[in-house]
DNA sequence: ATAAAGTCTGTACCTAGGTACAGAGTCAAG
DNA sequence: CTTGACTCTGTACCTAGGTACAGACTTTAT
């Protein structure tokens, strides 16, 4: 297998630019050529491939990065960055179920309430300190 | 109230380039004055404390942007924004939580089997097309 | 042999929400 | 009246993950 940069992107339905952008950040390796255009093979389009997958479950660029230095037998190493990653999304989930909950209860408040002026306003414009 | 806008900003705990930031893009008014320095008043002080609440809510700046516009009669629109944050809110938890699900899974595999390797790395690495 | 299509290098731009800093001018305290 | 602290303006930089494009060069198809 003899790929240039275009066909190896077009078999991984991705960008150019991003195969380029991915050498870069030190994702991918930019093959050494003799001749002027660099030419991928077999193992460039096993390594955009995993890439491509860890993106889908989720994993950044960064700890991809890590993940493809590691071994079948790294094990540990491997769970590791995986569950790093569990536990940012954990966090994140926390902070937006918060948000979420204040976001409702205001709506609640506004659509119950027999007020004539907007509750979720007269909130956000209430001073904490009404000294001038 | 007579404040410069160092005052201004040690008085909402915020950065004096953050007010600034604010300004640049339309969410904070640029006082007019005659001198040179230019002087904030209560209603500055309002509206800061107004957009740190929002945010706080985890309402973004081009949301907070509206809401600045809005008079408190017009529930409708404020509650349409509310609305609409509280919809993008619940898409990314629900996405987090399908990329949550299959870490997870991942993880479980990798704990539990058998096999010298790595699962998680054999189904990254596993090819969809293995012909060369 | 020539034109079209592709590649390489370098750089700029995008979102969102800021942060930082240089250089010039200004204000206030001692 | 000087000095230090502050302000104003403009611009660059940061994260994360790309996208886009110009200009020079190479390869391929006809």
């Amino acid at each position: 297998m003899n790929l240039t940069i275009g066909k190896l992107a077009k078999s991984c339905n991705i960008n150019v630019e991003t195969i380029r952008y991915y050498q870069r950040i030190g994702l991918m390796r930019i093959p050494e050529s003799t001749q002027s255009y660099r030419y991928y093979h077999q193992q460039d389009l096993e390594t955009l491939s995993f890439i491509q997958k860890a993106k889908d479950a989720g994993l950044q660029l960064n700890e991809i990065k890590e993940l493809l230095t590691l071994n079948l037998e790294d094990r540990v190493e491997v769970r590791h960055v995986i569950e790093q990653r569990l536990n940012k999304i954990d966090e994140r989930i926390q902070e937006l179920q918060g948000l979420k909950l204040r976001l409702s209860t205001w709506l609640n408040e506004c659509k119950t309430t027999e007020n004539e002026c907007c509750p979720i306003l007269m909130d956000l414009k209430q001073q904490a300190s009404t000294s001038t």
